[in-house]
DNA sequence: CCGCATCCCCAAAGATACTG
DNA sequence: CAGTATCTTTGGGGATGCGG
């Protein structure tokens, strides 16, 4: 890894859990000790040389111990050290922060996720998550999100950002809009 | 950016401000507004592109805003939004938490920080900072080093540990220990 | 199987030069 | 000064292999 090199506690925080995937592992982790395998689904699409060096430099860092339960279970865990459960505030802290309100934004058929209240644009729909899901899905059309939904600005400028959501939109490119 | 695409919260704020340099420029910000060469020397080591393609990542998620002042400063400003500015307790966490005690192992010659109280070794020299700052460059020798060190252990596995760390080292492909 | 290690590929970071 | 352009290097993503 790459360090930063400062001395600030921020900056040497990141230099131990400020890679990809470490603060999700370590998420993982203050659910109990668990075994590679669990690890592994718990963190969807990780690649497998990914999570044995995370493992790895955890362990380095002293955040990460790894243990091999005694016989006859003969399993080896992974936990949280003092170090790393003393993660936990700075956890909840992103957590807070991670699940606050967001909108998804759509730009020349590119979805975008963003975070505060929307901003002005060409038109701004509103709609439960359930219709985005059911259009998403191909479980609705455009026109039938539209009928669940309230555009504010133009209609048809609404309809045209909606169309690459469209699950339709899925299996041929997104046309520039 | 490749998104975690996870439900929770965690990995959804990791989306918006898990990339490196990202949270170290959101620390800038929380100074106050400050202007792109600001933010690069407040940065050490942040290419250019990079510092650029970040503040558009962040604009983009509603962390950071761009501003132009007045005339006659005429001056583009970056600083935070609510939505940034709420990241302040995050921030705080890992502060605490990355500023707690360290050591530096010393294995095969190759230097790595840990956390946490240090674990048994084959020796465990502890030394004021000014005096690992004097071996690292080149203004002590290990002799002079272990002097104002108290050594727990193998003294001479000790000196052997110390050996690569010493500005003369650093010359020369360090030897396997 | 489970716990990794190895290989290849590509996207993103690093470094530096350049421009309006 | 505030970025963009370009090239090199690193490290993640994905698949696969392999030993216990």
């Amino acid at each position: 890894m790459k360090y930063y090199g400062q001395a600030c506690g921020i900056a040497r925080a990141l230099d131990v859990v400020g890679e990809r995937w470490s603060l999700l592992l370590v998420r993982e982790l203050t659910l109990g000790p668990r075994r590679y395998r669990d690890l592994a689904t718990g963190l969807p699409g990780i690649p497998s040389n990914v999570l044995a060096g995370r493992l790895k430099d955890l362990q380095a860092a002293g955040v990460v111990t790894r243990r091999t339960l005694p016989a006859p279970t003969d399993v080896t865990v992974y936990e949280l050290t003092d170090a790393g459960r003393a993660l936990q505030p700075a956890l909840n802290e992103l957590l807070d922060w991670g699940r606050e309100s967001f909108f998804l934004g759509s730009d020349a058929g590119k979805l975008t996720v963003r975070r505060g209240p929307a901003p002005d644009g060409d038109a701004v729909v509103t709609m439960p998550a359930g219709t985005l899901y059911s259009l998403m899905t191909g479980q609705t059309t455009v026109t039938g999100a539209v009928r669940h939904s309230t555009v504010d600005g133009d209609t048809e400028i609404a309809r045209r950002a909606l169309e690459p959501l469209a699950a339709a939109a899925l299996t041929k490119p997104a046309p520039a809009i």
